[in-house]
RNA sequence: GUGCCCAUGGUGUAGUGGUAACACUAGAGUUUGUGGAGCUCUCGUCACCGGUUCGAAUCCGGUUGGGCACC
């Protein structure tokens, strides 16, 4: 089980400072969560993500249902005997999975849409479908993207899998919605997401903590709905899901309808949320932890996050950049190599460069998150 | 020297009379609980000169540059 203690409450915002505790250590709130899919921060060794600051990752039903199967993960004595991580860890449900490789393939799109649904001319409304995947009541039929193969999985068979994987925190199972579903779908949708939410409590068996999960999408009716029905339950934490439309403004506004609502003694996860800018605006909306895949993915395709700015590593100019990666990071990343040795690297698409841009990335969002954290011990936001 | 063959974007190829195609690479975007992926865009006076034709990368002649064979 964890135990979550809030330590500060600021009076400036709904931002606040806590230390999560779980039976593999304690997280200072608020922290970001870097994403371990399949049980690998992806270029890196487990030692080499503490080192860059992480407290907590956050792994994958899905990916390690399909890879290796969670009954191997619980033969090596769970996940962190597994990876060789003694600290925290959160293994999310596998919900996402049913909008991404669902609608959100279908459409070509992501959590955030770049217009109306009439604009764009695609739409998700009651009675549609996805074409790669079946929503029934009891759960999804999935295909593997490894070998495509039929799967189901339901709350049950999440929560099963969840628990043999052996993470501190796991997720109710839940439907994440497209940005371009309409209200009806929603509605319903997140009627689908509270039964399964309920199952998901039912399900489990193990002491591990259980967050359930707030959807709603851009309908202030149905987030506050969505936020009650969460609360009332005996849920460890809240995720907070879903999408935010068209509007990069929902994700506060999302965190302004909900968190009101929730028990301020549970912490509160925002999932899927990270981008720098974004991290000071949730914070003081309410956030607690949140995880991201930006820092990791966008080194794999070449950017590192700067204090000045991101770095596209793919530019040609940086062959004749004698700088680190940022001057003023103190990575080690940072202290060891410079522009244009990761330039080369990068260019010639040798594997080391992942690695130290991914080293830099995320030691630099666990950073501007420390620094918030004393932002906040300082009374300042 | 003679004969034959070849000459299309950065690279490799397609296209044998009717608005130059494909792959990779490169450059510009996109990327928020999967993806070293994907998606969008950009990069060619078809070696040069002339001719035939309503119209030529495509046919003809020449030039230049390659390759092969023979003397």
């Amino acid at each position: 089980m964890i135990d979550f203690k809030v330590i500060k409450q600021s009076k400036k915002s709904r931002a606040r400072l806590g230390i999560l505790k779980t039976p593999h250590g304690e997280v200072e709130t608020p922290a970001f969560v870097p994403v371990a899919t399949r049980a690998t921060i992806k270029t890196l060794t487990s030692e080499e993500a503490a080192a860059a600051g992480s407290q907590m990752l956050i792994a994958n039903t899905y990916h390690l249902h399909l890879w290796p199967g969670e009954k191997l993960v619980k033969k090596a004595g769970g996940i962190h005997k597994f990876m060789n991580w003694p600290h925290p860890l959160m293994t999310d449900s596998g919900g996402f999975q049913v909008f991404s490789l669902g609608f959100g393939t279908d459409h070509g799109i992501g959590k955030f849409a770049k217009g109306r649904a009439e604009e764009i001319g695609k739409s998700v409304r009651t009675g549609d479908k996805p074409q790669k995947l079946k929503i029934t009541p009891h759960g999804v039929h999935f295909r593997s993207i490894i070998d495509g193969r039929e799967l189901f999985i339901g709350p049950y068979e999440s929560i099963k899998i969840q628990e043999d994987i052996g993470a501190d925190i796991m997720f109710a199972f839940d439907e994440c919605t497209s940005p371009l579903a309409d209200y009806e779908y929603v509605k319903d949708s997140l009627e689908l997401t509270h039964r399964w939410a309920k199952m998901s409590l039912n399900a489990r068996r193990s002491k591990q903590a259980l967050y359930g999960i707030v959807q709603g999408s851009h309908f202030k009716d149905l987030r506050e709905a969505g936020a009650r029905f969460t609360n009332s339950l005996d849920f460890d934490g809240f995720g907070i899901g879903g999408d935010f439309g068209d509007d990069k403004k929902n994700m506060t506004k999302v965190l302004d309808w909900t968190v009101p609502l929730l028990s301020p003694r549970k912490p509160r996860h925002y999932l899927g949320i990270g981008y720098l800018e974004d991290m000071e605006p949730i914070i003081k909306g309410g956030a607690d932890t949140f995880d991201c895949i930006v820092p990791t993915h966008y080194a794999r395709r070449g950017i590192a996050f700067t204090s000045s700015g991101r770095l596209d590593l793919h530019d040609k100019k940086f062959l004749a950049d004698k700088k680190p990666l940022d001057p003023k990071c103190a990575c080690l990343t940072c202290a060891h190599y410079r522009r244009n040795y990761i330039g080369h690297l990068f260019r010639a698409h040798e594997l080391t460069a992942f690695k130290l841009i991914t080293f830099h990335n995320l030691f630099y969002f666990n950073a501007y998150v420390a620094r918030i954290r004393q932002k906040i011990k300082e009374g300042r936001i």
